[in-house]
DNA sequence: CTTGACTCCGTACCGAGGTACAGGGTGTAG
DNA sequence: CTACACCCTGTACCTCGGTACGGAGTCAAG
């Protein structure tokens, strides 16, 4: 039974135990159980739930949308119809989101690899890709993203 | 030739007029030519940067990452491998919050699938992917995200 | 039993990203 | 020439997501 302390969990999902404690209070992390002493008592489940919503916010949902996706995940009653639906409008925001970020990379990529070598920036494709993006095709392609690059 | 005022503008990218006098104050959009009258004058490439600039933020860029951004698409000297260099800082990140997306994304649709019947969350696999996403591997399936979902 | 790191709670403060006046000028339709 | 919508500058204010105290209790090592 690995029960930790405030500060434990705070270094094992990388945020300062202040931000825990702001978590609390704003219902995204539930009120752990307490020692005698009132320190709180946290197990694995809480540095998941915590690295999640970092993630998260990454990728711009704020801690209100994060809630939402996490009361998602554990709401027992999350067969119902409604939970579903918010669950696939969710997916569309997500998909949004990468739409989007995939039209950047291209963008940035064909920066990349059209100016290796030298001359004005002005003369990539890279202009004309920015100015009017892939919005509307998430191109396939694209999927070479993939991991294996960083 | 398509002058526009403050007001088209900020209609066409669907924002504030407020708020592009503030980009133009950070910095994220430069002081457009005026009338006489001390009017703004836009034309459409102001409308594509506005657009860019909700987008990248939807995607949780900060104001300060996105002048960064356009200052890569804008620089004349953009073929210094420096500028190259900060591209592909911004290829990682996109990577990175692609990758965060696709994860979640992933969660939400086992348990979009798993849940469509009946039955307590509880009992989806969605708990698990939750718990310990794949974050090393994009998993190559994630690209069944594309278009045509929403 | 003292010391130092850690915890508690509460409140204050902070930067980012806007949003909303106030007090004025512009432009055009009637 | 009056109305009314729009624009100007400037400053004040707001929410979000923390971060930083202050003052006090806890706990493990020495």
């Amino acid at each position: 039974m690995p029960a930790i302390s405030i500060g434990q969990l705070a270094k094992a999902a990388g945020v300062g135990v202040e931000t825990v404690r702001f978590y609390e209070r704003k219902g995204l992390l539930d009120a752990p159980p307490r020692k005698g002493s009132g320190y709180r008592q946290y197990d694995d489940d809480a540095v998941e739930r915590l690295k999640f919503i970092r993630r998260a916010q990454l990728v711009g949902f704020t801690l209100k949308e994060i809630q939402d996706l996490l009361a998602l995940r554990d709401d027992p009653d999350a067969r119902r119809a409604d939970v579903r639906e918010r669950a696939a409008a969710k997916v569309a925001d997500i998909d949004e989101k990468v739409r989007d970020l995939l039209a950047m990379r291209a963008s940035l990529t064909t920066l990349l690899a059209t100016c290796e070598g030298d001359g004005p920036a002005s003369d990539c494709p890279i202009i004309t890709a920015f100015r009017d993006e892939g919005r509307n095709e998430p191109t396939e392609r694209s999927c070479e993203h993939g991991a294996g690059e960083d």
